[in-house]
DNA sequence: TTCCCTGCAAAGCTTTTGCATGCGA
DNA sequence: TCGCATGCAAAAGCTTTGCAGGGAA
């Protein structure tokens, strides 16, 4: 967390911007949250917290965490997009429970593989990729 | 097309709903399109052809068609959703270009495979799934 | 002093919805 | 006649943007 704290102010700096006490409260506060979240819980968790920051400055500081490569953004339906750490490791895929909104991480090498069989066959160069099952959790399927 | 449009009809009748001039207009515009599409360029091309739907009955139509399992609707970026005819034989995935905007379709009966075997490990029920890759097609990787 | 960053409010975009009218069965 | 379907306009929901003021280097 303080690393990720650390590389993102290198990143501001590298980028010739200022690590203002804002960017300094949402970066914190994103890197404290293990779970996928929108803007809108995140500007509500920073307001709960005593923070001034508005929403506008939310929006704008997690672009620079994605870009940055310190968060992924999900797209998920209508609009609306998720948030997740991204550790820059190794990619990992979504199971998503239509019931109660759930979400599974996974990650298949072999799948990973395939792709790029694909992507050869034609001529396609991948920059980036994401695979989401929909469906019903364990504990759904039981209601 | 011809048969799409009686499966619609079919559809309709059979969920006690009117089968109106302005569902046949729209239906067999769909139809007719063989691309992805957007419930807007739809619409614009409906108002070239003449006709005079308005942007919530193409909007309520589109989701009559995706319910009957004739359309199927993409997420993409923005909030913004592409749809595309659906035959309902085989699942096929997509490539799209980042820079040009062209999709490829694709499709891995090997991926499907892997991807049951994970929800089995989860013991998670899938409804659905996309699988989606990003990146630059032959083309514009020359540019 | 310079200029980036912020907050606020307004705008943007696609999609949905309320409501009165109208057409079809 | 009855009621679903339509068109219009407004609302909705998330996100972005314009702008003026404020603060850091």
């Amino acid at each position: 967390m303080k690393n990720k704290l650390n590389r993102f102010r290198k990143f501001i700096k590298d980028s010739d911007l200022l690590f203002s006490r804002e960017r300094h409260e949402i970066a914190a506060c994103v890197f404290d949250l293990d779970t996928h979240f929108s803007a809108d819980e995140l500007y509500l968790k920073l307001k709960q917290q005593g923070s001034n920051v508005s929403r506008a400055t939310v929006y704008r500081t997690l672009d620079l965490l994605v870009k940055a490569k310190l968060l992924s953004k999900l797209q998920m339906k209508q609009g609306q997009h998720l948030y997740e750490n991204y550790d820059g490791i190794m990619h990992h895929d979504h199971m998503i429970c239509v019931n109660c909104g759930k979400i599974i991480e996974f990650s298949s090498t072999e799948i990973e593989t395939i792709q790029k069989q694909i992507c050869k066959k034609y001529n396609f160069k991948m920059k980036s990729h994401m695979l989401r099952i929909c469906g019903l959790c364990e504990e759904c399927q039981k209601k």
